[in-house]
RNA sequence: GCCCAGGUGGCGGAAUUGGUAGACGCGCUGGCUUCAGGUGCCAGUGGGGGCAACCCCGUGGAGGUUCAAGUCCUCUCCUGGGCACCA
């Protein structure tokens, strides 16, 4: 037995020492070799590393590992996300400026993940609030300003009317601001947009060839929400208005009867002006908040306005109506209410005893339970009532009714996208300044290359509440480059999504300071496997995603496309809940690291479950991780003690030799699809612990028993490397091997050694397990039935029955039915 | 409300293509070793029955398809994620 201590600080020490030493991780092009970028999420510095950092980073660490052990030259950076919200208020609390909070944060986390043992390429490090990086963000918007693609106009803000400032969604709690407590106002003012809806098909086509879990695809596509439908104008009575909508239903146009506006429409704000009790509705519609879910929840109410709209076709009068969930961000802020076929406006009418029309019938053989007395009818049918139309089918009807209404001008078929451009002014401090200019009341213009950056001022106070910079003329105050006279720069903000849009392309090119990107951006890109949680599967995803089609029109990417494979991790969960302060279950990683060592950390949170599932923590579990690494050194130290093990002679071996033999490589087989195509690192590390069992359990009783316990030795120390890099990093010397365990290739599989004499076959009668019999490898299905027929218990169960059928599944199982 | 996941022993999870439910680990029980300590080793461990061989039941719930269903279909309940200014 060994008496060298398992001393996971020491080990952990040694081998980081190394790595660092030797440069391991530092990553060089090289075009002669395969490259594989893998990249995680990077982190907002919020001050410390939580759980679902260390998992997504363990992840991304082991596929990296792997990936290098396949032969490929591997990249694998560290950033940080560090503009933003919580800055802000930390600021506050501790009346410190938001850039010396950031930064003090990000030189903790960095130690802890240095500790982790992560093989990053630190040369390539930077942080999103560097004027180094955002100059290229602020860059690349004064192009996309010069090709139309950003653009000014008014959009809905929460305002908070006590401390006079704008508010996340996040920072409105029931209706009312976080700090004042004061009921939020919606506000409108004039905020920068860009135009991804300009890309809508582009990203939506491009999903069907992105190797991404089908879920995210589903949820981006029914993001981007395409739909074919008609845009239909309506008269409105007595006046040369019109109202327009937009409608996916057209073959239902038959049953409209009445329509319904935003409180923000033009028709509603008229109607207002003379009549006081609308116009405190439409104020009370005002203070509810912007938020779809909260849109979609709250009670829909609705007033007349006291107008009524022409049908395009009948000529028949509608009234018009105002109603809380109608958005005038979305579509036209108007739409057509047919509440025999549209749930919502069947409960809407039903609440104001407005009419229902039934325009619709099931088609043969639907069997949908139709009775408009009860509910709406949303299922495509037949039409009925319609004049003209009734009788025809969905399709049909929707080409006729859209050809008459094209006819007399009063519609035109339209795509339409629910995806809205995306708003990326933020009236906040502590993000990337927007390069533009205003000269008196002349259009914003983006500020020249040359003046670029536009830096951020740093030493500030936040006490007075609001953006600094707003009250700053040192930093708002310019003049305009080709006139001299005097301008006024742009005090919002970037939404901090804009620099997490391209951080991973800026990774390889990191130091240029003539460019956004370069050549080498072309190496590396695209990534090859992105890692991050699921709660980013829409927005940061779709923002990428456009952000790099943006680039590759600019000419800095050649690729359609930022990420090729996506792996989105679940949450990290305690006593079945996120883990979070307010509900003190949170597990501090550092203490665990200080505890038990990197290894035992990182080995634990790959094995409690696979990444895509929610991980449920256990301290409990922690302790069976560093139990099997101390097992794991004990068998390793006990083996290397021995002497040179003689060459394998499979000639020679026995039985007990075969079988472990053949284990090693059914492991080694079984390993390499569970980190290189299934990701599932749990079921991986069950089988080395499965095959670490049989070596311990295993007599060596010659000079083959010991070469075969070598081999063995040799591969776990492999296939464990890129989970727990530092033990095997020591325990790979140990085994006298000169080499980096780094520097080594990923163990082949000797199929030779896979083969097996006899094989298992399961015996079911009616389908229920009756008895195992053991076949010879290679005998033909008679044979197997034969042997199966005969088992004693299963002609227990067959009695006098006839046998009625009987199923071979070859190598598998024989089922007898009776 | 809408979109997307998930629900399997006391616990985390496994079962990859419809074919042995519960691998591996934790916990627990019994035993051995030990200067009983967050040590090591051996055996057992889904529920019920049986001395045993074995048998019956069992994957949130209700139906269905199939020789065979944790896996496929329909409905339903519960939990989690996202919903455009948290990141």
């Amino acid at each position: 037995m060994t008496d060298i201590p398992y001393d996971s600080e020491q080990v952990e020490k040694r081998a980081q020492h190394f790595w660092q030493v030797d440069g391991t991780f530092s990553a060089v092009e090289d075009l002669e070799r395969e490259k594989f970028y893998c990249l995680c999420m990077f982190p907002y510095p919020s001050g410390q590393l939580h759980m679902g950092h260390v998992r997504n980073y363990t992840i991304g660490d082991v596929v990296s590992r792997y990936q290098r052990m396949q032969g490929k030259n591997v990249l694998q950076p560290m950033g940080w996300d560090a503009f933003g919200l919580p800055a802000e208020g930390a600021a506050i609390k501790h009346g410190m400026p938001p850039a010396k909070w950031t930064r003090e944060n990000i030189d903790y986390m960095r130690g802890q993940l240095k500790r982790l043992g992560f093989g990053y390429d630190w040369n390539r490090e930077f942080a999103t609030c560097d004027p180094d990086y955002y100059r290229w963000e602020q860059w690349l918007f004064t192009r996309m300003l010069d090709k139309g693609l950003a653009y000014k106009k008014k959009a809905v803000v929460n305002w908070d009317p006590v401390d006079e400032t704008v508010l996340a969604n996040e920072q409105v709690i029931d209706g009312c601001g976080w700090r004042s407590g004061a009921p939020v106002e919606r506000r409108e003012i004039p905020q920068w947009f860009l135009r991804i809806t300009d890309y809508a098909e582009e990203l939506l086509a491009e999903l069907d060839d992105l190797d991404w879990p089908e879920p995210v695809k589903i949820m981006q596509r029914n993001w981007i929400g395409r739909s074919e439908g008609v845009e239909v104008e309506f008269d409105i009575e007595d006046s040369d208005q019109a109202l327009r909508i937009y409608t996916t239903r057209p073959d239902t146009l038959m049953g409209v009867s009445y329509m319904a506006v935003a409180a923000e429409h033009p028709l509603a704000m008229r109607a207002a002006e003379i009549d006081s009790e609308l116009r405190a509705f439409i104020e009370e519609c005002q203070r509810n908040a912007v938020s779809e879910a909260a849109m979609e929840t709250m009670e829909k109410q609705g007033r007349s306005l006291g107008i009524n709209a022409v049908h395009p076709i009948t000529g028949e009068t509608v009234p018009v109506w105002v109603a809380n969930f109608v958005l005038i961000g979305y579509g036209t802020g108007a739409v057509m209410a047919v509440p025999g076929h549209d749930q919502r406006d069947w409960e809407f009418a039903r609440e104001y005893g407005l009419p229902i029309k039934q325009v619709i019938e099931p088609a043969p053989g639907d069997t949908h339970a139709c009775d408009i007395g009860s509910a709406a009818f949303v299922e495509y049918g037949v039409l009925v009532n319609s004049g003209k139309y009734t009788g025809l089918t969905f399709k049909k009807a929707f080409d006729a009714i859209a050809s008459d209404l094209e006819a007399v001008g009063k519609g035109e078929r339209q795509v339409n996208y629910r995806l809205r451009d995306w708003l990326i002014s933020r009236q906040r401090y502590w993000g990337a300044p927007i390069p533009v200019i205003t000269t008196g009341d002349d259009e914003p213009f983006g500020a020249p290359d040359e003046t670029l950056p536009i830096v951020l001022p740093e030493d500030v106070d936040l006490g007075g509440g609001g953006s600094p910079i707003k009250q700053m003329p040192s930093f708002y105050e310019t003049t305009d480059p080709v006139t001299g006279e005097s301008a006024t720069r742009e005090t919002d903000t970037f939404d901090t999504f804009m620099e997490s849009s391209w951080y991973y392309a800026r990774f390889c090119s990191p130091d240029n300071d003539q460019a956004m990107l370069d050549e080498r951006a072309g190496y590396w890109l695209p990534v090859d496997l992105y890692i991050g949680g699921i709660e980013h599967a829409i927005l940061h995803l779709l923002y990428a995603r456009f952000f790099h089609k943006i680039m590759r029109d600019e000419g800095l990417v050649d690729s359609p496309e930022p990420f090729k494979k996506l792996l989105t991790q679940g949450m990290v969960l305690k006593d079945g809940a996120k883990m979070s302060k307010s509900k003190g279950n949170t597990v501090d990683p550092q203490q665990l690291i200080d505890r038990y060592g990197a290894d035992t950390v990182r080995l634990f949170i790959m094995f409690a479950s696979p990444p895509e599932q929610s991980l449920e923590w256990s301290d409990d579990g922690v302790q069976g991780a560093s139990r099997f690494l101390r097992r794991f050194w004990r068998l390793v130290q006990d083996y290397a003690q021995g002497e040179q093990p003689a060459a394998l002679n499979p000639d020679e071996f026995d039985d007990s030799q075969r079988n472990l033999r053949r284990l090693v490589h059914t492991t080694i087989e079984k390993v390499s699809d569970d980190i290189g195509r299934r990701y599932t690192f749990n079921t991986a590390i069950a089988a080395i612990m499965e095959l670490m069992n049989s070596v311990a359990k295993f007599k060596v009783e010659n000079a083959q028993g010991r070469a075969v316990v070598g081999e063995a030795v040799d591969c776990a120390v492999l296939m464990l490397a890129p989970i727990v890099p530092h033990v095997c990093h020591e325990l790979w010397s140990v085994l006298g091997h000169e080499t980096a365990v780094t520097d080594e290739r990923w163990p082949n599989v000797d199929k030779s050694a896979l083969l097996a004499d006899t094989m298992q076959i399961i015996v079911q009668v009616n389908g229920k397990l009756r008895a195992r019999i053991e076949v010879a490898t290679g005998v033909g299905n008679e044979v197997v039935e034969q042997v199966a027929l005969a088992d004693d218990n299963v002609q227990r169960f067959i009695a006098d029955q006839p046998v009625r059928k009987v199923i071979v599944v070859p190598g598998k199982l024989v089922n007898v039915v009776v």
